[in-house]
RNA sequence: GGCGCCGUAGCCAAGUGGUAAGGCAGCGGAUUGCAAAUCCGUUAUUCCCCGGUUCGAAUCCGGGCGGCGCCUCCA
């Protein structure tokens, strides 16, 4: 079954077919650095790492790029109204993004070239266009003709008359037509200006976008991605101009994910009842919790944000950790060490040897959901699946009294294997959740400990009453107890 | 006004022509001293409404209704 991608410039779901046999260039449109990051500003990332990962699983060798735009009106209004240089600013704001991708386990970025670094790259391409008759300079700045592309309009599916009809587009006379979009802006004194053939200036906000994904991936690159709300102007500006310029096709697949919402509404920086800050997320909620609440549904659809909304992820997820737990007590090893198949061929060697029931299908199912327009939902649907059919079965041949006995444990532990595989697809459970592990070198692993001891001692004297008080006082602690065949184990919960 | 997305149980959600995955919440059972965790069972004769195509539709077509996004900076 090949991977089949939902493509915005066609409408329909595709075969994927690369450039490049094996080899995928993917581009993302990054931040515009002038704000911290909110958690709007994740869905991208982690959706488009899910899917590098699954590709590279998949056998392609991929190359991502994510952009940071660092020059831009916005980010010389807030560096003046904070009394710093854009420069400060977009660094500050750049370590931040990155932290919140790194929290997220967003690793797959291959590069992420600043605008800034790129200013030879775009005034090369502005100068093209105007050489070819798709630009004009106008006193200082220069404008994208859009009269002059036949194809103006093909991505977002709208027609340019009727663009221009119902434009709300700020009437600048520099301009022929309202729907001219600027390549390159003439600076004020005092603002951050390059040299140009035209003067002092900086790039226009689409332009940077087509410099370094081409520059990096090639003119015909595979697939590229941004929020749907970037489909127009932003996309539609960049592949005009990108084409013209190059004359050859630029991405193939355009992949556009839904928007958050808050209380019904888009979360956006020029709604600040909306924003959610993901350095205030991050204190609160589990990384993994906030990244299948991203998974949760399909790439293209809205997701509704709420504190409920995390709590449920959370305590869906609890499954998985006791898992694991299980896991640990077994084999004497953390889930987050297991190794587990980098590739699907590896994979499929694993799923046929021997595994407890329903494993290899819910597998099996898992990828099929993945290839088909990378079904997150439907996948992580499989994952849960996988979950109770690997209890069942360690329930049903009693392997927690057995666990002396590798062989008898060998296809769960197989099974947990193909679990580690496929839930590392989805970049979940890649690290230990920080809120499970007592202060390191601190008193407080002991202290549960000795009070475990005095409770089993309360029991096995019947004073119930004191164990139980022991119980419920560190269940208020937010201290869980759990009575094992084979002893008393603990978690700390939030 | 134009373009696009969406409407599946109390909530979230997969499924897009063959008779409704999964999660949360709830209920019943196994287990337990009681719990927790885990397992088993259960919760939509039905997929916003109305018509049509079909042996057969949540899935396709037509028409409504409702929600959202874009057309201006936005991931």
């Amino acid at each position: 079954m090949p991977i089949r991608v939902y493509n915005t410039l066609t409408q329909t779901k595709e075969p994927l077919q690369t450039v490049v046999p094996g080899k995928v260039g993917m581009y993302v449109c990054g931040p515009t650095v002038y704000s911290k990051s909110h958690i709007g500003h994740m869905v991208g990332p982690v959706i488009f790492d899910t899917i590098k990962r699954f590709l590279v699983h998949s056998g392609y060798d991929v190359t991502w790029v994510v952009n940071i735009t660092d020059v831009d009106d916005k980010l010389i209004v807030q560096a003046n109204a904070e009394g710093t240089t854009v420069k400060e600013l977009a660094e500050r704001v750049t370590a931040d993004y990155q932290a919140c991708l790194d929290a997220l386990g967003v690793t797959g970025i291959d590069h992420m070239p600043r605008a800034t670094e790129h200013i030879e790259e775009i005034i090369g391409i502005t100068q093209g266009l105007i050489d070819k008759g798709y630009a004009y300079p106008a006193g200082g700045d220069v404008y994208f003709d859009v009269s002059k592309a036949a194809e103006y309009g093909k991505l977002s599916h709208r027609n340019p008359e009727e663009l221009q009809a119902g434009a709300r587009i700020e009437p600048t006379e520099k301009k022929k037509h309202p729907g001219d979009f600027a390549l390159w802006k003439a600076s004020k004194p005092g603002e951050p200006a390059w040299e140009s053939p035209w003067g002092p200036g900086r790039p226009g906000w689409h332009i940077e976008c087509s410099a370094m994904s081409m520059k990096l991936l090639g003119e015909h690159f595979d697939i590229h991605g941004g929020g749907l709300d970037l489909v127009f102007p932003h996309h539609e500006n960049e592949v005009v101009q990108s084409e013209c310029y190059s004359g050859k096709p630029f991405a193939s697949y355009w992949l556009h994910n839904g928007l958050l919402t808050n209380k019904g509404r888009k979360i956006s920086k020029s709604d600040p009842d909306t924003v959610v800050l993901m350095a205030d997320l991050l204190h609160q909620y589990e990384p993994d919790t906030l990244r299948t609440l991203l998974l949760s549904s399909h790439y293209r659809r809205p997701i509704d944000f709420s504190p409920g909304r995390l709590d449920e992820v959370e305590r869906g997820l609890r499954a998985f950790r006791s898992l694991f737990d299980r896991f640990e007590r077994m084999t004497g090893r953390s889930f987050y060490d297991l190794d587990a198949p980098t590739s699907r061929a590896e994979g499929d060697r694993l799923a046929a040897g021997e595994l407890p029931p329903e494993v290899a299908d819910h597998r099996a199912r898992f990828l099929e959901a993945m290839d088909d327009d990378f079904n997150t939902g439907g996948a992580l649907g499989e994952l849960f699946e996988l979950v109770r059919a690997l209890n069942r079965f360690a329930d049903a041949e009693r392997l927690d009294a057995r666990k002396g006995d590798p062989a008898a444990i060998a296809p769960w532990v197989a099974g947990m294997t193909i679990l580690r595989e496929l839930s590392r697809l989805l970049g979940l459970f890649l690290r230990p959740p920080a809120r499970s592990e007592p202060d390191a070198g601190g008193l407080t692993g002991p202290l549960i400990e000795l009070l475990i001891e005095l409770r089993a001692q309360a029991r096995k004297d019947r004073n119930f009453a004191l164990a139980d008080q022991i119980r419920d006082r560190l269940a208020g602690l937010g201290i869980r107890l759990e009575d094992r065949p084979d002893g008393t184990g603990w978690k700390i919960e939030g």
